[in-house]
DNA sequence: CTACTAACTCCTGTAACGGGAGAGTCAAGA
DNA sequence: TCTTGACTCTCCCGTTACAGGAGTTAGTAG
């Protein structure tokens, strides 16, 4: 018989980790002295204790070692954990992906300013127009009207709050002007079309979003940024990039203050 | 400004997570009314929660996100969670390693009692003596004698709590008699040579450990275990195995009480 | 008999929130 | 004006696998 220092050197563990096993059932002592409540251990819990850091060790829970000791077959939750492995490895070669482009990229001056998260994007109804707009500015003015013209027709849908208001671009490659682009406001309920105003669901997906703060002219640079953080992170564009208002000339005066959100679906490639 | 609920929504975020980010101050709200305490955000939150996120999809910590947030370079924080993550990988590695050996070990009728851990063996220091021994009983008969010769020359040293004794095995394969085997028992402090008893120090190494139950003749079979278990872990053999007496003759009567560790000294490949 | 070491219990803290209780706030409909 | 329902607030507990420390008792060596 043992008592729990001497044991605790044996094991090459703590008493406390000791004290902590005894207390809630993993490894009790072989026999707790009533007056003084002086542990006394043994070799059985040697090897038991021998048996419970193995398992530790490939990195079961102290509920999943409870299980096996207590008889149930090993191999369900030796599944289990492989595949949380799996899991972990490919979370943290994800992260690590995430640093390198951060620490390599750090001296293009124009980048310093953007950040990169990736998001889901949850599926949507959205009322949308196509259209061939010469420019952000002719573009702003023709949504008020198309909003109108929307609710005229069908008083009874609503904007959905948060507001998802966002174009997405048709044309395969970036353009200054004259773009063909889809408008699309999210609403809460579909209706059928109507002119040329069509309603759909648009279904959700895994996005890259970068924020882009300032002036339209600048939004080159962040679709760059994003465009470059997609190829060197292991992923694909996997739809049209939508560009999503947040604040702009309708609530802000200064254009410094003008807040997009570029969001490109992504799949891992 | 927008209330909690729908600022969430715009950060796809819960509302605890923004009340706690506002409680340890990592993301305050624009405003925070006196007399209701409602929290009121702007785009502004909205920029800094994505930057929050970005650093929080690369695994770094609050803290570590409040540092680089004040203005402290990032570089720093950065390198070093990438070495965090590096470790992280090889680790899961090696979990993931280990259990594909039971998954797949897990036929083997001889190895479903072995459990195999990695430890640290401390350094210490041991009194020594090699000698060529037929069998293990004519080995056990020659250990009280030596102890004895060496307390009546030195009445000062101690032998470890908890006690220490281990053979090395000097042949290079496993043998069943006449084995040349090297005694060592850990004690206190070191002592000058005498007759063919040396005192030494054995450095600390790192170790897989085997608990044998039984009988010194299925010795063998926790062998074959342990140098598996090392071939197909990714380790390699760094030293003499050793075979450290815990429970035998002179404490349980019954054979198949007896309890050796096996401890092989190993090296990553 | 007196130190000193070792053991005990009980409480707190960890990281980043989630769940729920109980109470107050706000906007819309009757 | 009242009520209902949705929203928000604070406060407290739970999560994992222990570590640290306070205050107290047990056992041992000189």
């Amino acid at each position: 018989m043992f008592r729990i220092g001497e044991f605790s050197k044996m094991c090459k563990t703590t008493i406390k980790t000791l004290r902590y096993y005894d207390e809630i059932g993993l490894l009790k002592p072989e026999e707790t002295d009533k007056f003084t409540s002086y542990r006394f251990y043994t070799t059985n819990q040697l090897v038991k204790f021998h048996h419970v850091q193995s398992l530790r060790q490939m990195g079961l829970s102290i509920n999943e070692i409870k299980q096996i000791l207590s008889g149930i077959s090993a191999k369900a939750i030796l599944e289990r954990r492989k595949s949380e492995l799996v899991a972990e490895i490919s979370f943290a070669q994800e992260q690590l992906s995430r640093i390198q482009f951060i620490l390599l990229g750090r001296e293009e001056p124009n980048f310093m300013n953007y950040q990169a998260i990736i998001k889901e994007l949850q599926e949507c109804i959205v009322y949308s127009k196509r259209m061939t707009v010469p420019s952000y500015d002719a573009y702003f003015q023709l949504i008020p009207v198309l909003g109108k013209k929307v609710t005229q027709k069908y008083p009874d849908i609503k904007c959905m709050v948060p507001e998802y208001c966002f174009i997405v671009y048709l044309d395969g490659e970036y353009k200054e002007r004259d773009f063909n682009v889809e408008f699309c406001e999210a609403i809460d309920r579909m209706k059928p079309d109507f002119d040329d105003i069509k309603f759909k669901k648009i279904e959700s997906t895994t996005a890259v979003s970068v924020m882009h703060k300032g002036a339209y002219s600048g939004l080159s640079q962040a679709y760059a940024y994003a465009f470059k953080w997609i190829e060197e992170n292991g992923y694909t564009v996997a739809d049209a990039p939508r560009e999503s208002y947040i604040d702009g000339i309708w609530n802000k005066e200064n254009e410094e203050d003008w807040l997009t959100e570029l969001q490109v679906p992504i799949v891992k490639k």
